[in-house]
DNA sequence: CCATATTTCGCCACAATTCCCCACTTTCTA
DNA sequence: TAGAAAGTGGGGAATTGTGGCGAAATATGG
């Protein structure tokens, strides 16, 4: 499955968020939360984190730094599933961490989903966009 | 397939453009499309959209830049179908971005169509010969 | 252990949008 | 000139965003 496009939402007063429709089915069996580097939350399907998780679990990395890093990555991560029509609720640390309040980006990343608040989505767009024309031109090249 | 002509078509109150007829079979698995780096929306036919993804996903870029390559790529693009007329209808980010309203001109571009505002279309075709023939006679040259 | 209060979650309903199909008119072709 | 194909427009059904109600689960205090 390939995320695309940039889809925008209200989120009600219980913390719920539609997912995109055409998204649903390939997050049906379960979806993880975790929040992102940048001030997002960040949507793996299933299949895709237990791949991220392998990457992180085989790399070469001393045990010691191994557990901070599994640490840092799954207790901050959330295993969530949609509900009937749907929507998933937000933990309040993610959306704190991506100063979500009541209007969200869902926005497609290739194989991840990224939750975005509005403001801060539009001045984020206009840098990827400014970088990533930079590096097609510079791939262009030869 | 290999895209070739212009083609002009108007945009019914629905938003919807005909695709010209010659491309409709190649086209009928779905296409991609993305805003143009210049005034234009770029339509990719599927398989040549994935390969642009291989191509920029494997490239040689730091993860941070990576991320924020996802991000413009993707969500800007949007995964489209033709419905039984041969027709598309435009996202109203794209419509915006090229500054299409009622009027498209459709040019084939090779691996790709691209879709223009008239008016725009006629200068960018000017500047193009322009160009064109100026590298056409330096390729001469040896 | 029970009862009350509070939160969480699933379900329903309405309004708006989108999608799909049908029809007409024009153009091109044989 | 007749038939087919394509451009253009419109209508109806299905889907979806969004708000709200009510039941289940959890927590808290007696």
């Amino acid at each position: 499955m390939m995320f695309f496009g940039e889809f925008e939402y209200k989120i009600d007063e219980k913390g719920r968020v539609p997912i995109p429709p055409r998204f649903r089915k390939a997050l049906r069996e379960g979806l993880v939360l975790a929040p992102g580097i940048e001030k997002c939350i960040i949507a793996y399907p299933l299949d895709e984190w237990k791949k991220l998780a392998d990457t992180l679990t085989t790399g070469p990395v001393t045990p010691s730094k191994l557990r901070r890093l599994n640490r840092a990555t799954f207790a901050a991560a959330f295993s969530i599933s949609l509900d009937g029509q749907g929507r998933i609720a937000l933990p309040i640390s993610l959306k704190q961490h991506a100063e979500i309040v009541d209007e969200v980006i869902i926005a497609g990343a290739n194989n991840y989903l990224e939750l975005w608040n509005k403001v801060h989505w539009e001045s984020e767009k206009a840098i990827s966009q400014e970088q990533a024309w930079q590096i097609i031109e510079s791939l262009e090249r030869h």
